[in-house]
RNA sequence: GGCCCCGUUGUGUAGCGGCCUAGCACGCCGCCCUCUCAAGGCGGUAGCGCGGGUUCGAAUCCCGUCGGGGCUACCA
């Protein structure tokens, strides 16, 4: 009998094929390859930042790390003349020259523009306050279904982001859609959260400065803002309804998809008075201004809206319930975010919002519009996004089928971001030691079930066999193989058992949801052995004949050890029988496991015992 | 329709004007190892959407084109 801590005695032994596979995963970075992504012998992150003792909040940091001197020694003489987007690929993205001044329309308030903190506008002092502070960045989830995992790619990065530049990371429910949010939905996003590893600094369940952190018990205050909003002319009441709004295009011969016409911009007390006595109620448009808006996104660069193409929006119902396109900003103003960064469907959407923060920051409500980064969208088969219908959109699907988390948050990391030129299995820890929000790739990515397993069984064998064990665990007793999900629930016979074993088939399984079928035959009567209907029909034409030889040369063995049996039944089996060895175990491992596929078949049956052993081997024989 | 984004092997990426006869990983195929399956080792398959231009030189810069996607709500 093997003492208790049998299971922690394997925790110190190493994985089957630990340091092979360890050194090939080390990275053969060539020096010129170094030097190409870090632009110097110092590595890419000890550019500036380190010297300066400053967080650079600034996007363009990563364009100007890019743009190592010692490679493109004209690159800064010569830049290359920018255009509407970018060309494909990731060129050296340019902060925007500063665009033609200002165009309001007369008549509108003339909100001074201001245009976001990481445009190259002279630096003005609050532009050089944030620069100075650090960053803050937010996952703003709506809790409606299960937690999807573009959804968790999103938290990831923004997490990544927050802890590799020390900023803070802060968890905000947009739950202001009753019909569709839910206590479970936030309850599952919490739970995705903490099995991710994704902590955060600020949250409904961690009380900081900003708070409250859940959207619905922030009504006060964005009705504060709206207020000021009307007030200073940056917001006006809108009665037209979408019919008399479609009509007027059709009228003036425009295409009805337009959108909002403006119609409303002007009214004076008089016509509103009119149309309330009507019985009408309004809703609150933002007044976009007559001019381009310019976002410069870390990730794609120079983004220009062309003045016109973004209608005034409606930020609050005719029911007085503030819209998404409010509340949102909004919050990220209070909470003093810094770095937006989202998902590309949000793109759209950002120049409405940078003219409310602009707004925002000339009340006083916000210091400076954030920096802006929209990630790729994660596609399922074919070139749609992943359905949240399909289920390998669900989070807890892959936990179910035994992915660990840290393989999981390698993979959906590399849904848009690589750690480097010739390396993809990488920890938590190095990802955020690598982690730059600049670096990810604008392009959408495929969600690839096949590789995201490969990286998890990577993960799987770099495990201490002990943790492996632990992780293992839950799976097998789950599937009713053994008494608990944990090491110390575990009766004696149990825990000798899994030291044994669990070493056998750590380098055999992608998925930890594998164990049952993997090690299930240890744990069952000999009786209750079923041998697969596959297995079965693999036997060869003289399995009865193997399994008496076997059963008799396993009888006579003193030394029940795998070397031992090998030895013996290669004797036998091989040389007298004259049966190939991959013909000639084959029966002996159904008879054993009921499968065809099982950890090695001396290792098992030593672990078995030789008595039951035996009777498998005799109970498989009495059925041929 | 309008606006925006994206385009390197089947998939994810590296690539930042010459280190590219395009690297890595997954997948797939073959071989080796081998009691099965893995792991491991070795090898192979397959790609710069297209057309112009700039340049001595383009996957890389520019223009156009085609294709895909997103947004276009009193949803979030």
């Amino acid at each position: 009998m093997v003492p208790r801590q049998g299971l922690r005695h394997v925790a110190a032994a190493r994985p089957v094929d630990r340091d092979r596979a360890r050194a090939r995963r080390r990275p053969r970075v060539r020096p010129h390859q170094r030097r190409d992504r870090a632009g110097g012998p110092l590595g890419r992150h000890d550019h500036g930042r380190r010297d300066r003792g400053v967080a650079r909040v600034r996007g363009h940091h990563a364009a100007a790390r890019r743009r190592d001197p010692h490679r493109h020694p004209r690159g800064r003489d010569h830049p290359p003349p920018r255009r509407r987007g970018r060309g494909r690929g990731r060129g050296p993205r340019r902060p925007a020259q500063p665009r033609h001044p200002a165009r309001l329309s007369p008549g509108s308030p003339a909100p001074p523009t201001r245009r976001p903190f990481d445009a190259p506008a002279p630096a003005s002092s609050r532009s050089k306050e944030v620069l100075m502070s650090k960053v803050r960045v937010r996952f703003s989830p709506s809790p409606t279904g299960l937690p999807h995992v573009g959804m968790v790619r999103t938290a990831l990065f923004n997490w990544a982001y927050a802890r590799h530049t020390g900023g803070d990371m802060v968890f905000r429910i947009e739950d202001t859609d009753a019909e569709r949010d839910s206590q479970e939905s936030y309850e599952m996003l919490l739970d995705a959260m903490s099995w991710m590893g994704i902590d955060y600094d600020e949250g409904p369940d961690k009380p900081g400065p900003y708070g409250p952190y859940r959207q619905s018990e922030r009504h006060d205050l964005h009705a504060q803002v709206v207020e000021k909003l009307v007030e200073g002319g940056y917001a006006y009441e809108s009665f037209s309804t979408p019919a008399e709004i479609e009509e007027r295009h059709k009228a003036a011969g425009r295409s009805p998809q337009l959108g909002y016409d403006g119609f409303d911009r002007d009214l004076t007390e008089e016509q509103k008075a009119a149309y309330r006595a009507e019985g009408r109620e309004p809703v609150l448009r933002m007044r976009m201004p007559d001019e381009d808006i310019v976002v410069e996104d870390l990730i794609r660069g120079t983004v220009t809206f062309p003045a016109g193409t973004v209608p005034d929006y409606v930020i609050v119902r005719a029911n007085g319930i503030p819209l998404y396109t409010l509340v949102n900003p909004v919050d990220d103003a209070l909470m003093k975010i810094t770095h937006v960064l989202r998902g590309e469907d949000l793109l759209s959407s950002t120049p409405r919002q940078i003219v409310l923060w602009r707004a925002m920051v000339d009340l006083g409500i916000a210091d400076a519009v954030p920096a802006y980064a929209h990630m790729p969208m994660v596609l399922g088969e074919g070139t749609k996004k992943l359905s949240k219908r399909d289920p390998e959109s669900n989070l807890f699907h892959h936990r179910d089928r035994g992915f660990l988390p840290e393989g999981l948050l390698n993979y959906l990391a590399l849904l848009g971001w690589s750690i480097g030129p010739d390396r993809d299995v990488f920890t938590v820890k190095e990802m955020v030691e690598a982690f730059d929000i600049a670096d990810v790739n604008p392009n959408p990515a495929r969600f690839d079930l096949k590789k995201a397993e490969a990286i998890n069984a990577e993960h799987m064998r770099m495990l201490p066999t002990g943790e492996f064990a632990v992780r293992v665990l839950p799976y097998l007793h789950a599937a009713g193989c053994i008494s608990s999900p944990e090491v110390s629930g575990l009766s004696p016979n149990e825990e000798q058992i899994l030291a044994e074993a669990i070493p056998l088939v750590q380098t055999r399984m992608t998925l930890l949801g594998e164990a049952p079928g993997m090690l299930g035959f240890l744990f069952i009567d000999d009786a209750a052995v079923v041998v697969e209907d596959a297995a079965r029909a693999k036997l060869p034409e003289n399995a009865a004949e193997i399994l008496d030889a076997s059963i008799e040369v396993l009888e006579g063995l003193e030394d029940f050890s795998p070397e031992a049996q090998q030895e013996a039944l290669k004797e036998k089996l091989v040389e007298e029988m004259g049966i190939k060895p991959r013909f000639a175990f084959g029966p002996l491992r159904v008879a054993v496991t009921g499968r065809m596929v099982s950890p090695p078949l001396f290792e098992s049956m030593e672990i078995l015992g030789k008595d039951h052993a035996l009777t498998r081997l005799r109970n498989l024989r009495s059925t041929l």
